[in-house]
DNA sequence: CCCCCCATTGAACCAAAGTCCAATGGCAGC
DNA sequence: GCTGCCATTGGACTTTGGTTCAATGGGGGG
């Protein structure tokens, strides 16, 4: 819960000498590296110590697994780790999937030193605004989750601007019931005004009725 | 004015049985299509004839601008043209910058028809779906600009939540002060609600006070 | 069966927002 | 100098929003 510091860089690639050559370089830069064989190895490993702040070298071509596949095997997370692609016998068609995936960039064997730690700071920096702004909506997710039903319908009328005699209303209650629905939900949210509140949802992409 | 239904398609490329053979496919697929010879050539007959629903099928290497740079070039534009490169001797550092500037494939000569026409639709629906919000944006920018030095200050307090009492506080103005401008915002903004301005200054940019 | 959460309503009250109407002063352009 | 736009303020009034206190009824869990 507190390993911000050095941020984690994970060499996939089944080329031990590969490896061993990432690991020195990147690690002399003051990251934290971990290399695997495989993709079925990473994925074993990570799923005990799922540690964000991280990016990952990747190998294009590998038996198994290949790197295209576990790219998108990770894009299904919804805070995916960023993927450097490293390949000695790389194709076009090959560097444009990787890239439509949202790969940082497609590095070709034997890589600069420098080209490979400056894709390393941008997939970090990238990882971490992408974190940033994750952990926010599922902050607003679990305060939206302490909704009971009524004040989600109160809620999403709310955002959509409607005064509280229209909801009350569209609702079928009263207008006295919609105050304190809206009160409730203004404090499970924890905001003090409307704008911040339609902001909120706009983030967590909480719909407003209508 | 009116140029909706079929979306045109511009081909840059210095080899002209390449222009021809693109030409056949996509003009049969229903498109409008024009040829260009050069980068050069295109910019000049762009500039009067700005259409937007378009997309771009641009090759890699030519003499004079490439394609690369053109690409650039074009990025400036807030509603970019969305580029698809064709190259015959394209090789993975510029499918990479071009992926990163923004194109929506990057293809191989010889390329297959399919994989063109697939593309060209995506591009389409890419550009339709910028267009769309591009103009939107710039329809709340038009408005923002109709406003008052006050009445953006206003405004710029109002979706961050604030009272008038405290915006006049702020402002170092009475609160009835406050209320003129803040109709006069919501009547140019065109809105009727906080929950909309908020959502049509985050949209267009427009920054909260504070 | 009792307790808690949820939804609902009522009354009373205060604060805030919105809407009139009227008026003053500065400033730029014709 | 007149005119129009902008910023400002005042007063009076209505509508909404927000708060507090109190109460009822349904439903699930210990």
């Amino acid at each position: 819960m507190a390993n911000l510091s050095p941020p984690a860089v994970f060499i996939v690639d089944d080329d031990s000498s590969v490896r061993r050559s990432v690991t020195r370089i990147v690690r002399q830069a003051g990251f934290e590296v971990r290399g695997f064989a495989s993709a079925e190895e990473f994925l074993a490993a990570r799923l005990e110590s799922a540690e964000p702040p991280a990016c990952l070298v990747l190998d294009l071509r590998m038996p198994g697994i290949g790197g295209l596949e576990l790219q998108r095997e990770l894009a299904a997370d919804p805070a995916p780790c960023p993927v450097i692609f490293i390949s000695g016998n790389g194709d076009i068609p090959a560097t444009v999937q990787a890239m439509k995936q949202g790969a940082v960039t497609f590095l070709s064997k034997p890589f600069d030193h420098d080209e490979l730690l400056q894709a390393i700071h941008e997939a970090v920096t990238r990882q971490r605004d992408l974190l940033a702004t994750t952990s926010r909506v599922g902050e607003v997710r679990r305060r939206i989750g302490l909704l009971s039903g009524r004040e989600s319908e109160v809620m999403a009328w709310v955002i959509s601007g409607a005064l509280n005699k229209q909801i009350a209303g569209e609702l079928g209650i009263v207008e006295q019931t919609v105050k304190v629905h809206r009160a409730r939900v203004m404090e499970k949210m924890q905001v003090v005004s409307v704008a911040e509140l339609v902001r909120l949802c706009d983030l967590a992409g909480f719909k407003p009725a209508r």
